[in-house]
RNA sequence: GCCCCUGUAGCUCAGUUGGUUAGAGCGGCGGCCUUUUAAGCCGCGCGGCGCGGGUUCGAGUCCCGCCGGGGGCACCA
């Protein structure tokens, strides 16, 4: 059995042994391959700006240090170009053997594209085409780089490799570090929407004896010491109520929710989820909120409240489109669900079986999700929703039978969803028990009976507005990416 | 879980109705070249076609099973 890099030697491929190879002569020449730093250099991208506009031709003699990997390499004997790219940007090295020396000069030529060095030079514009560069008289290997990089010209296509190694994805794919930009822009302007607005940030926990907050499958997991079953959480809605009934008028979380189920291009296992709740508002000021929050993020991160996404435009300026349920599902499918208030008359209705397993609630649903939802493109608030899909919603103020609740629907898929909160401890005892009865007919995303949340509410929870954004989702709509693993780094794949 | 598509050099792809030692571009290797920009010119295939079986005189091409990826269904946010 070969235990070592060099013992495998004859396993690699001839690509992989010549770098190696390299890497040898390297060592051999005295020249550690990976040093331990490269201190006070500048950002290619500031380097760039402080030359913008340089005539061509011109040489000055202004110095930079810069480090980064090697992009492209086109040779000319005693004189090369290297592309150089760092997180910020990328610059042309013009590298002259007189300006090196004849060693560092074959050194640097022998150098692979996919190696990272640091360099000195002064800046210049080419002669022809006028581009900035740095003239280079000083150079040094940071770190060898012992596997090939992805076509310079096609990029890394193949999606399994760009999602299993997205170090590759994001070294050859433009569009794919702009995509991560865009993300972490949305998440810090959200966090400043918020912390602008007086709410105070919290974590809750993750692993939680008893799963809530949700209509959904969780994964379990075992804690050893304790010997007990634990769950990943599917939602952060009781734990933040709580907090709400203990004074934190305002509150959020953002982090992971899990939930296991299937893996889609708007699903994945673990996915980003903000909530937030406020005191004293209810679904009205929630959908009021979301819409000015989404409109102003989309116009810190992308300049602008319309994006284009396929051949469609969509526009987050507020306000939205606000329609309840049943008039949805009345337009799109002329079907009104007032007029068929049991199972059986709205499975008739549908032209379907009434089944056992699916209250009048889930056939509610399934033409929300069927018939309607797909049209939604523009940002779209339904409104009004059947009792029984929703545990955790206050009664509608008017409407009998549908609660406060409503959900934000854009590019065709959900992203928000929010309620004026169940604060009635009784009612909600009442609920949960409905909630026993769907777990006992063998619905196993119904809620388990959770008495310690019942309790708080018992404390007594001010009037409140809560409301769940889906993080990929916002983003996926913002980048107008097809599939949620275009905007998950690392996005859940099989083995 | 089911259905359809798919898997060929490091990367991007082509491989006729199954037929001689599997091809191209980029990359790599060797050579030339002091202002190139997917630099250029000359020379060299560096893989045996996801894995395992089978049919056949002969399989990258056909069949079966398995694995991975994509899409759809189911499920869901």
């Amino acid at each position: 059995m070969s235990d070592g890099p060099a013992d495998q030697q004859a396993d690699l491929s001839a690509v992989l042994r010549d770098r190696r190879e390299k890497l040898g002569r390297i060592r051999d020449a005295g020249i550690e391959p990976f040093p331990h730093e490269f201190s006070e250099r500048e950002e290619i991208a500031a380097v760039r700006a402080e030359h913008e506009g340089l005539a061509a031709g011109a040489e000055t003699e202004s110095r930079h240090r810069v480090a980064g990997r090697i992009a492209a390499r086109r040779g000319h004997g005693k004189n090369a170009f290297i592309d150089l790219r760092d997180g910020s940007g990328q610059i042309q090295l013009h590298a002259r053997e007189d300006l090196l020396g004849e060693e560092a000069y074959a050194l640097l030529v022998d150098l692979d594209i996919g190696d990272i060095v640091g360099v000195e030079g002064t800046a210049m514009a080419t002669r022809r085409g006028g581009e900035l560069s740095l003239a280079i008289d000083h150079w040094r290997l940071l770190s060898k780089s012992l596997r090939p990089p992805p076509d310079k010209v096609h990029g890394l296509q193949d999606t399994e490799t760009r999602f299993r190694r997205r170090e590759l994805d994001l070294i050859a794919n433009e569009e794919s570090r702009r995509l991560f930009q865009v993300r972490a822009r949305t998440i810090t302007e959200i966090r400043r929407f918020l912390d602008e607005r007086g709410f105070v940030e919290v974590e809750t926990p993750v692993l939680q004896p008893l799963y809530g907050g949700a209509l959904a499958r969780p994964f379990t997991t075992h804690h050893n010491a304790l010997d007990r079953d634990l769950y990943l959480r599917i939602a952060t809605e009781l734990y933040l109520k709580k907090l709400i009934v203990g004074g934190l008028d305002r509150v959020y979380e953002l982090g992971k929710d899990f939930r296991n189920e299937g893996v889609s291009h708007k699903h994945n296992p673990e996915f980003t989820m903000l909530e937030w709740y406020e005191a004293y508002a209810d679904y009205e000021t929630t959908a009021h909120d979301l819409e000015r929050m989404v409109a102003h993020v989309a116009e810190r991160t992308l300049g602008a409240t319309v994006v284009e996404r396929g051949d469609t435009t969509i526009d987050f300026a507020p306000p939205w489109r606000r329609i309840t349920l049943r008039q949805a599902i009345l337009e799109r499918s002329g079907i009104d669900i007032a007029e068929h208030p049991t199972r059986e008359a709205l499975a008739r209705a549908m032209g379907t079986e009434p089944d056992p397993n699916e209250g009048w609630g889930k056939l509610v649903d399934g033409l929300l999700s069927r018939d309607v939802e797909p049209g939604l493109i523009q940002p779209t608030f339904i409104l009004d929703y059947p009792v029984e899909l929703s545990p955790f919603a206050k009664a509608h103020r008017s409407e009998p039978g549908v609660v406060e609740r409503w959900e934000a629907f854009v590019g065709g898929v959900e992203i928000a969803n929010s309620f004026t909160e169940l604060n009635d401890p009784d009612e909600q005892r009442r609920r949960f028990e409905q909630q026993a009865a769907e777990i006992a007919r063998g619905d196993d995303e119904a809620q388990p009976y959770d008495e310690a949340f019942v309790e708080a509410l018992e404390q007594g929870m001010p009037p409140t507005g809560g409301v769940g954004l889906g993080i990929d989702r916002l983003v996926m709509m913002f980048t107008g990416a097809q599939s949620l693993r275009e905007v998950l780094l690392f996005p859940a794949m099989r083995t």
